[in-house]
DNA sequence: CATCAAATTCAGTTATTATGAAGTTATGCA
DNA sequence: TGCATAACTTCATAATAACTGAATTTGATG
């Protein structure tokens, strides 16, 4: 750069903030107090600016700002581990959060609006998601033990049956198991949009339960007894993000953030 | 700006950066992960900006990065208050302070290395720098209570007498006041750079001293007594900044920044 | 698959920034 | 103090970067 094109700056920078920065009346030109100060916040900035770059430098590592999706039914048990692993394990990544049903949060990841979600998957997923299987959970019939007496058939004959949501991707599956066995025609199924108030009901002995293990387990009180589903096809956790998409090639490293610590 | 601009700002980015932005696959274009991860550090960057702006803009009010001296023996007292007065009055401004002799300061104001200094003014200020007078400090006579029985004329003219170096700004008042008295010719003088030594010495029964009364004050032992100094200058602590500098006519503001809590 | 709107590319223009020569201004030495 | 010198600034001009509008390509919609 010219000497010339310096002073020129040197002048419009004085200018454009309105203050002097020069003081000219020795050789060479020295910096007013004020000067000195904004040296220290361009530096700062200067800084700052390096970082972008830095950023955008390639390397194996996840980086970027995600939009995560989780299904309600497994953020409670997955989302905390995630956190935590990202925090060591993907340090330049940082993530959006939502919850939702499985059927929306895949709609949200094939139309973009989600860069990836962990959905149950129940019947299929579209050609547009590629995934990968994060855990696989077992269904498991749960009572208070006062129930048991007539065993799995006499339960499920006699008593009042809480039913998760048929239409989410879990409650998908337990309907489906649940044809297999013979149930009163009538006012004996209520249907619950919170697992929570399930396993409360059922701990009251107010009724039976289809559940996956892990949240039966979470919530199990006192008195509960469980009882493994003879049939039913377990629960598949699965990892979504759009097919042909930047995370899609990553879906290793970002799997890894589900492991259990 | 155009829409062909942006998109040529887009690409150019890009290629800058050497990363995927923009997901062109879909209208309009969407971030990718990584866009948006440079889109917060750059919001982040553009707010760093202004506060640069913001510095800028004209306000009663001391800003800058200022170079300040105390001279030694006054930074021990004067120092502290002022970062603590700073902090409070003056929250845009921010300081570096450097401690040496009254001399050794005012040069350093007079050619710049130095934006102000609060120094000892012995004999004089050049034109070169304004001044504001910060404190007036009287000289007292110090000595051990043991060493006093033959008043002030048989203490000078009996002990050893702890003189601070002549040279400097104190001294120099210390010398011109010592010229009054008779003094023994040889060996009963130690010259020492450190008021903390000569206080102790003092506090010891060595002999005697003579310096500002603040200084006394705060070096005190027991059994030490002082005697007001009968004819002596008092020593002037001044505020010096460069006449016609920024901080000549902010004077008042800086001065300010000395007064005790 | 055709159509339309949206985004990009390209060529030309404008605005910004840099250069080199000429003119000022501080510094140092007689 | 005054002159010579080097340092800085100014000005005219050249180079570069950014922008505009027309033409083209490309994703979305029926």
């Amino acid at each position: 750069m010219t000497l010339s094109a310096l002073s020129m700056q040197m002048k419009a920078l004085e200018a454009e903030l309105g203050v002097a920065l020069f003081d000219r009346s020795v050789r060479p030109p020295k910096l007013t107090p004020m000067a000195r100060s904004v040296v220290n916040e361009a530096e700062a900035l200067l800084l700052r600016e390096d970082r972008i770059v830095e950023l955008c430098r390639p390397r194996e590592e996840i980086v970027g700002r995600f939009r995560v999706g989780f299904v309600t039914t497994a953020a409670v048990r997955l989302l905390p581990g995630f956190v935590k692993n990202a925090q060591g394990a993907a340090p330049m990544a940082d993530f959006e959060f939502e919850t939702g049903l499985s059927k929306v949060l895949q709609d949200k990841v094939v139309s973009g609006q989600l860069d990836a979600a962990v959905v149950t998957d129940a019947d299929g997923l579209p050609d547009a998601v590629a995934s990968v299987e994060l855990r696989q959970e077992p269904f498991v019939f749960a009572a208070s033990e006062r129930l048991m007496s007539g065993g799995l058939a006499g339960l499920i004959a006699q008593h009042r049956f809480f039913h998760f949501m048929p239409d989410t991707g879990i409650g998908k599956l337990i309907a489906h198991e649940m044809q297999g066995f013979a149930r009163p025609e009538h006012g004996k199924t209520v249907v619950l949009d919170s697992l929570e108030a399930i396993m409360e009901c059922v701990g009251e002995g107010l009724g039976f339960t289809l559940l996956p293990v892990p949240d039966v387990v979470r919530l199990l009180s006192k008195d509960v007894r469980m009882i493994e589903a003879p049939t039913t096809r377990k629960r598949r956790l699965v990892l979504i993000a759009p097919t042909g998409g930047a995370l899609a090639k990553r879906m290793a490293l970002l799997e890894a953030l589900f492991e259990p610590a």
